[in-house]
DNA sequence: AATTTATGAGACAGACTTGTATCATAACCC
DNA sequence: GGGTTATGATACAAGTCTGTCTCATAAATT
């Protein structure tokens, strides 16, 4: 898409991508410096490929935003409900660990980012219509707010990552897990309260 | 407990507090400038009661602990069951908002504090005791692993968290649907697959 | 009311971070 | 292989934050 890189230029970008999003999700106050290390690049050329510090910040945002929309693009065409496309989402998304949990904190990083504020009510809307359709499909319980359930699925990931964190578990495995607390949270199955 | 304090100085040490607290939740990388600032004293005064930053964060810390320890008291004696505890904890501890974030946060602000971290392995230890409790008496699912059972519950005060901040609902209702999710997940009650 | 004590405002040094610029070197492209 | 281009190392200016210190003032203690 952008014209032809210098193999080495793109090398750079892409080490400089993947350290930022990892020492940045591990500890927001991390050093350009820092990163630069991480990534096995000097510093000049960090400033070389990404103008300012909130330029790399917000074209981590884009690259995570990018996969995590093409890693969640069957679901509209393979969910067989709304309930059935939450168990795909998590079943999907949940590997993309670090690029959901840049994701999550970029308020905390780019608190003023108009773009970013955009991004974020435009996921919260689209959950928010899954939601309501999964109410309409009776898969959801009409008593429990919209805005519950949608920041449910949202902090389902969060208990992902903190899951993912111990490595006991794949991650197909964690979504599984997410998706059975998310339907019929922890009451064994066919009990009774 | 401390030796008796000059009521100006009892003022300025809760207003830091305070201000703290609440500061680094919003952005963990707030000044002590904008600290002192908030909490209405001069940044001098910030210095003369808290001798450092880290130490601010650590006094704040543990007042955070306090609070839950003296909120959470009653739970021991008042519970039923294991899993009565774990409606009781969030019915408890759900409006304690800004403590529970605050330390949650912990190991982003203070990642190096071994303290700190003896504190979170007891947490974690307490409430995975707790979860394979609520095993025994099978309410809790037995094929969901108990560190996934335990971070679900740190997790849906995160999304009380996020749901209290849209402030469409008070603490209690929060603390329901978060039991209510806990247990039962959100098919409408009754309901079959 | 007199004395003790905390406070606010301000100046200050040191450390660190961001962002810019330069230059010799090494990697890439053709 | 030869010319082009990105790189690493380094130095540098500007800004910010931390932590210390001082002094006149205001508040609390007795």
């Amino acid at each position: 898409m952008n014209q032809k890189l210098d193999a080495r230029a793109e090398r750079s970008r892409k080490a400089l991508l993947r350290a930022g999003m990892e020492l940045l999700n591990a500890n927001p106050d991390a050093t350009l410096s820092d990163i630069a290390n991480h990534a096995g690049v000097g510093r000049a050329t960090l400033y070389r490929q990404y103008e300012t510090r909130e330029k790399l910040v917000s074209e981590i945002a884009v690259h995570c935003l990018e996969a995590l929309d093409e890693v969640t693009e069957p679901i509209e065409r393979e969910a067989t409900s709304a309930i059935d496309a939450v168990r795909l989402l998590f079943l999907l998304a949940m590997p993309l660990t670090q690029e959901l949990q840049f994701l999550m904190n970029l308020d905390q990083l780019a608190a003023s980012d108009p773009t970013i504020a955009a991004v974020g009510r435009k996921h919260s809307t689209e959950t928010r219509e899954l939601v309501d359709l999964g109410k309409q499909e009776g898969s959801i319980d009409k008593s429990l707010p919209t805005s519950w359930v949608a920041h449910l699925i949202d902090g389902l990931f969060v208990v992902g990552f903190m899951e993912q964190q111990e490595g006991a578990f794949t991650a197909e495995e964690i979504a599984s897990f997410a998706f059975t607390s998310f339907k019929s949270g922890v009451t064994p199955a066919g009990g009774r309260s």
